[in-house]
DNA sequence: ATATTATTGTTGCATTTGCAACACAAAAGC
DNA sequence: GCTTTTGTGTTGCAAATGCAACAATAATAT
């Protein structure tokens, strides 16, 4: 079995107390295969996920069949509907696995309730949690300000540079194919060729595979 | 004072366990007028803020003097940078005041931190706040929803369609003026304009001054 | 090795969008 | 009352973008 107890969202947590935890929480690990669909959030999907290995993106298809890339998952992100009170508005979001996964399922209102035990183990588990959705927030306010961008060049440039403060460096790997990276970008792909090419051309920036080196 | 007791952050907890908090978070309250800053990401403030009364936004403003809504925050809205282990990407987000505002500062460090005497309520607040992070991330989740639209139409029939399913009636009224809603979107207010026209006159949707009835 | 599929690069063209400038109405201040 | 500010609607035009179709390359399967 996967070891989630390295996931942050046991951290200080000791092993006994994790184990009892599991059992507590009616932890299930499933396994998923690339392309499959991990769960959907139309359906009353109401657990909370741990990616253990493997990675996933979060989607939605729209109703004339465009995707949009909402997240990418890797080992220790989170995901599920916790963040949703109100269902309608995930229609069409799904956790479609990308790479061979391996992923924990929670029931989250084992979490939210106060333990009948009130163990303390569970107080630090609430502390994890708030951590990891503090990031999941982070990670959306990322992808907010870069599609608040309002040319194709800008948002490249913004995405660039939080890549790069990231990586605490001018040069970073881009984590995207450039299909996907056109995706997660919500812009037309061939658009962003061509707006790459120019910038490449103004020195603004260097392309080696998907190594970006930023001048600018 | 304001009554921030009433607020969800304090949510079943007794009003003498709250008054102990107040001094355990180190609280101040302060008063601001409309037009006035808040606070700015970009000077290390690390509190969390409550709003008692009044509205404020979270806004960025771009090196082009741009001005981006990222946020609309009400009563019982917090802000904050709980969001961000990584400064450098706040650069120009401030919380601005949009009406006279009442706002409670807590130190966030006191409440992540495991309090020493390990109170009881100090677990419920933890528990509070996760919800209201959570909710956090569901409003930027939306955000993401609309801005990743491709159209200018599509974004607008998108929002409308989530305060549509918000208000439970094809009839709702907007939020925002014509100005802030086209920063919210991130697109130019004359071509917005436009294509609202082209929408009333498509019978897509009906507005009388800000009050919005979808027709389709 | 070859076929097949996925990814990336290119380009012409129609459409959408942003920009700028202006007129007008509504609200706020004096 | 008037003036000033703010919000809204309109339009021509240039620029940016999406779309479609295709070529070229890389990756994968047979």
């Amino acid at each position: 079995m996967t070891d989630y107890y390295q996931t942050n969202l046991f951290k200080n947590i000791s092993l006994e107390d994790y184990k009892r935890l599991l059992s507590c929480l009616e932890a299930r690990e499933k396994h998923f295969s690339a392309g499959e669909t991990i769960c959907s959030y139309d359906s009353g999907f109401g657990d909370l996920g741990i990616i253990g290995a493997g990675t996933a993106c979060v989607v939605r298809y729209e109703y004339n069949g465009a995707r949009t890339i909402l997240e990418r998952l890797g080992p220790q992100d989170l995901f599920g509907r916790i963040l949703s009170y109100d269902c309608r508005e995930q229609a069409g979001v799904n956790v479609v696995c990308e790479n061979e996964c391996w992923i924990l399922f929670l029931k989250y209102s084992c979490i939210s309730a106060t333990c009948t035990k009130a163990c303390a183990h569970h107080h630090q588990l609430i502390q994890n949690l708030l951590n990891l959705i503090s990031e999941r927030a982070l990670s959306l306010s990322r992808r907010v300000e870069v599609l608040s961008q309002r040319t194709i060049r800008e948002k490249l440039m913004c995405y660039f540079y939080q890549l790069s403060s990231q990586a605490k460096s001018s040069s970073f790997p881009l984590p995207f194919s450039m299909v996907d990276l056109a995706d997660y970008l919500s812009i037309d792909r061939s658009a962003m060729t061509r707006e790459l090419k120019r910038m490449k051309d103004e020195g603004l920036v260097k392309l080696d595979k998907r190594q970006v080196l930023l001048l600018a």
